[in-house]
DNA sequence: AATCAAACGAGAATCATTCTCAACCTAGCC
DNA sequence: GGCTAGGTTGAGAATGATTCTCGTTTGATT
């Protein structure tokens, strides 16, 4: 499917696989630019962007405009605070389980997925429920 | 939960709920600026960031870089071709069934969710079969 | 009407990402 | 070896969506 990789795509889906969590661009190309195999920044995002068409790598962007990639073999999914940002990984994926109805797919051939949740964090909540009571008391 | 609106952003949800499908920051601006309610460009995003925080609004990003808004009670979800962009929507939301183990969710409280799948659609497989019996076939 | 705080918008600033293009490999061939 | 064609690289410029700045406007309250 996608053809082979070359040697500066493996180096950079190396890098990729090696740290742990998701990357930034501008953070991967850091990394590489002190590792044994440094690469100018077009490049990275040049293979990052191949990659991404082959399906071997994903990327995310957090409410802050921040956009992360990570390898596609993890199947890691999220739990965003819509309210202060901070985001957490969830377990486990619970789309494994999921049947997409070949009808709704209509020749469409699945190769990862992204599920992402949204809400507020157990801190917002708090300080909101706090916000909401002063504001009462201060008719 | 979330404080009452103001006029401009129930303006600007209203125009966004009158879409069809998803718009971009500058689209959104384009189209208000010319309707009966005009506003500026730093105002649409500055209320645009403030209704996702309130999860009345979400925004996913196209493989191209482009942000697309949509109000939140629209479950809607794509699937997406990692090779050529084209993104579809989804017919219902497989999300709806699912149940979060509360042990999972540790005091979140999930307001809406984005799933997407990523993939190559009919197309993109067909071209890439043609071109990889291209290559068999130039050895 | 006077005062004050909050909201507005034009234009500047930011910054991740993409583009440009000259230099540089690599493989194949003479 | 020397040569060419084709693809890859990276420094720096260009882009463009989004955010910031800050003087002005609005609107509520007294």
């Amino acid at each position: 499917m996608s053809p082979k990789l070359s040697a500066r795509q493996q180096q950079l889906l190396a890098a990729l696989r090696t740290t742990a969590g998701e990357v930034s661009g501008q953070d991967l190309h850091a990394h590489l630019r002190q590792s044994n195999t440094p690469m100018g920044l077009a490049t990275v995002y040049r293979h990052l962007r191949q990659l991404q068409q082959w399906g071997l790598v994903r990327c995310r962007h957090l409410p802050s405009g921040e956009a992360l990639f990570a390898p596609t073999e993890r199947d890691d999914h999220h739990l965003t605070c819509v309210d202060c940002g901070t985001t957490r990984p969830l377990g486990h994926c619970p789309v494994q389980a999921l049947e997409l109805p070949g009808s709704a797919l209509d020749g469409f051939l699945p190769l990862f997925h992204t599920l992402e949740f949204f809400g507020l964090c157990a801190a917002c909540q708090q300080r909101q429920g706090r916000a909401a009571e002063d504001n009462a008391a201060r008719p």
